[in-house]
DNA sequence: GATAGCACTTTCCGCGAGGATAGTAATATA
DNA sequence: TATATTACTATCCTCGCGGAAAGTGCTATC
């Protein structure tokens, strides 16, 4: 894996996961919908401080990324509903994976 | 894993792995370094297009992550040698699983 | 005597991410 | 009639990342 020639390629699709997910909100916004299909002002409140603004463009990434899906109702005050997909859920491993290297990362960088 | 208690200290665990692999550079480096030992120069030479200050940097976060450390010999022009730790090396699994996510999120994107 | 090499540091600069705020159409409620 | 709600979009502004380029102290080489 680490080794020289594997380099470009390897590394392309590793930088892909690690853009799926980083940045201040994705992670959060993955996680409140982990728990159930939610419409934009639930999430909103649910992850606290982002904008409206943040939140779109992120939700946008998530869509793009196949992570969530939407789902528009043309109701007359506007209803959209953003669940995640079975892609999305793929990412449990990923995340436990990278919580389990996290914690140990912490111990080693605590401990002088 | 993904419930709604487990959002806040996980999080941050998560957060922390990412934030030690983000950015442009880590992961080059870090497989620069993952063959032997390396000088500043060869590092720079080896990972294409960085600059000497970027470098300069990256090496500084990756030694306060306890990723690599630094060996400073005191002759005349200046010899500081950069190799990965037991820490460091600790990363391939979680590179691997990256990879492994990596390659099957480009599958589900590509496809429409 | 000029130049090159090493491991940086410093300064300047441009761009883009992201925060704050306000606006939009349409309806229901007070 | 005024206001709240929804899912956004638009505008403005600030901050920081990262690139380009040059400087530093000292030596070896041409």
């Amino acid at each position: 894996m680490m080794t020289r020639d594997g380099c470009p390629e390897n590394v392309l699709a590793i930088k892909d996961a690690i853009e799926a997910l980083e940045g201040k909100w994705k992670i959060l916004i993955m996680l409140s919908l982990s728990q159930n299909t939610k419409r934009f002002r639930e999430i909103s409140r649910e992850v606290n401080g982002i904008t409206d603004k943040v939140l779109s463009k992120e939700l946008k990434h998530l869509e793009i990324n196949k992570l969530i899906v939407r789902n528009e109702f043309n109701t007359f005050p506007p209803t959209v509903e953003y669940s995640i997909t079975e892609h999305g859920k793929s990412l449990e491993l990923l995340l436990m994976e990278l919580y389990r290297w996290g914690m140990k990362h912490r111990e080693e960088v605590m401990k002088d």
